[in-house]
DNA sequence: TATTGTTATACTCTATAACTATA
DNA sequence: TATAGTTATAGAGTATAACAATA
């Protein structure tokens, strides 16, 4: 426990957090993909075939809102999905070679622009930037809607 | 200058990124006024009147986008424009009755989900996520689009 | 020419609600 | 009943483009 923060210092939090966020997308759209999309391909990516409502509860959004994401996946033909071996609700969605190639292609992972940019911060900031990842999760995960 | 973070820190901190302003919509959202539009009206009733121009660069939006939420402010009676004396292009902004009423209410203060959350932290992380805060601003202000 | 502001249009992201199919 | 997925609809947030008025 500490003290209630100045409302000027959450405001600033909430601006620099939804600056960053925008540069991010802003960043991510010169490429084919939107923020979302790159972020469900690089998890099916490094991840085993997942299902729909899988993806929502790892990425913390409705399951709807993930089949929005999972379907224009599919359409740009970046993942493909194959039933369920043995539930025949649930489609197994997995990366596809045009997905796997977006992915692997070292370009696309160094021109990431937030990697970079981080690279050029000193240790001290890298590791409080980090630091407070994991204190946004603990906020998040504390008091759940 | 420190090495490039890896990419599964990258992500995880974007999705934290991500997951804290969605839940801070979600907060705000009870409220009648958006984030965007609460955000706008804090900065008017702090600071002196604004144009539209002026609250863009300070929201690091683009105008014709702060013209939308200013557009809803208006609208909704919670805040109003004169004419600049001087300068027949711009329209000076400030906070009504209604505006600096609803900002004032202890409550809206208190309730903000965000305040409450970081004051049940304790003091490290409270320091460290304001620090982050202007982490990001730097990345943000470094390598502008 | 540069700046302020407006209007039109569109995209991203996500949500809620209502539904079908399967477990 | 619970879960997986689909479809429809809507809202927040922001962007680009094109324009008129003023400086």
């Amino acid at each position: 426990m500490a003290r209630i923060p100045s409302e000027t210092a959450v405001n600033d939090l909430v601006q620099s957090v939804g600056l960053l966020i925008r540069r991010i997308r802003a960043a991510v759209a010169s490429n084919e993909l939107s923020l979302s999309e790159m972020s469900v391909l690089a998890r099916l990516s490094r991840e085993d075939p997942a299902t729909t409502a899988d993806l929502a509860r790892a990425e913390g959004v409705k399951p709807q809102s993930m089949g929005t994401t999972v379907a224009a996946l599919e359409d740009g033909g970046y993942i493909e999905r194959t039933p369920h071996p043995t539930d025949g609700r649930q489609m197994l969605l997995a990366p596809t070679a045009k997905g796997l190639a977006l992915r692997t292609s070292s370009r696309a992972a160094k021109r990431t622009w937030l990697a970079h940019a981080i690279s050029q911060l000193d240790k001290a900031d890298q590791e409080t930037l980090f630091a407070a990842g994991e204190i946004m999760r603990k906020l998040v995960d504390r008091d759940p809607r």
